[in-house]
DNA sequence: CAGCGAACTTGAACATCGTTCAAGAAATAT
DNA sequence: ATATTTCTTGAACGATGTTCAAGTTCGCTG
């Protein structure tokens, strides 16, 4: 229902009439809609994971490309899964109630694919430091997913999104080795 | 109150007690809360257009220096209107319902900042080119800013933030300038 | 198979929202 | 002073997440 009518679009009563149950009964299943959100968010990031895995070991070895290929693939599974994907970013919790372990262990995931590259692209860096760079990267890449995929503003057609991403991944990587050596 | 408890904490009941009126009036000065939110949100530009401003003028004429010193003027306002600023991109109209002209406007002119910049930078692209880089690079401060202050992950320290920002808005515009030539 | 307790299911009920609207109050015009 | 327009009120409506007492089903044991 997330990925058909988006966060909002997701009702218990219509949940439960859907797999065929009382509203009443969607709560054996979850204490929360705030934990069915966190479980959706789970698979998506599990399904996300593997196609940021197949994009590191496919195609050119060198590590820049392996970066520009990652970043196109986030931004390719975005576009293919945008409410599942919004889903992630847009729910918030209430601010007293803390999220579930399996749920912080899943987002921390995501870097590890752009650790691997950028290890090879700066030798010297420790490992906080290069933990640093790969969340500020990551960080920016989502921000042009992020913005050029909103209907809000003007909608980027895909194509130049993904040519205005390979370019600054580039243009980027260029720039921090340039200032590292 | 938007400020104070962020866009979930704004009810109708609760703003008319404030002002002093009953909850339907509320109707009389707003046709919805969706129409409140984008006036709110308007408010709110125009001081980060202000503070944006400012940063473009003052200081270090260099272009390089003046887009880190926008970047980072950025991610103050967001830090210091932390509730007013995610209200701007938490925000989600109904499909079928359009946003207002005063709002879609009040939008456009945030890239103007970055714009000027970069035709010292860029001279030999054309207006539009300049507007998608224009984009680009907002965009990718915008997903370090979002990323950074969003207490779902570790909260990272604001100066440390603000930090790797500045590094990697002069390595963007340092990859850009060489790819450029 | 009968009986018992645990687990599940149901749907009504509650609280909280945004939103509407008839009725009354106030302001303004004649 | 009266009529007309405008504003204000607060009850009411419909959605929605959540709870819960009552009813139902299931699995086990004698």
């Amino acid at each position: 229902m997330i990925a058909e009518r988006g966060l909002a679009g997701l009702k218990t009563r219509d949940l439960a009439r859907e797999i065929g149950c009382a509203n009443g009964a969607v709560y054996n299943l979850v204490t929360d809609v705030d934990e069915l959100i966190l479980r959706v968010g789970s698979r998506t990031l599990l399904r996300l994971d593997e196609a940021l895995s197949a994009a590191e070991q496919a195609g050119e070895r060198s590590p820049q490309e392996t970066l520009v290929r990652i970043a196109l693939t986030y931004c390719d599974f975005a576009a293919e899964n945008l409410e599942l994907w919004r889903a992630l970013f847009e729910h918030r919790m209430e601010v007293d109630k803390a999220l579930p372990d399996w749920s912080v262990n899943d987002q921390m995931q995501l870097f590890r694919h752009i650790y691997q590259p950028l290890t090879a692209l700066f030798p010297k860096r420790s490992p906080e430091e290069l933990g640093i760079t790969a969340r500020s990267l990551f960080s920016a890449v989502h921000g042009m997913v992020a913005l050029g995929l909103e209907q809000k503003l003007v909608a980027v057609p895909l194509p130049a999104l993904r040519k205005e991403i390979a370019a600054l991944v580039r243009a980027m990587i260029d720039g921090l080795v340039a200032r590292a050596a």
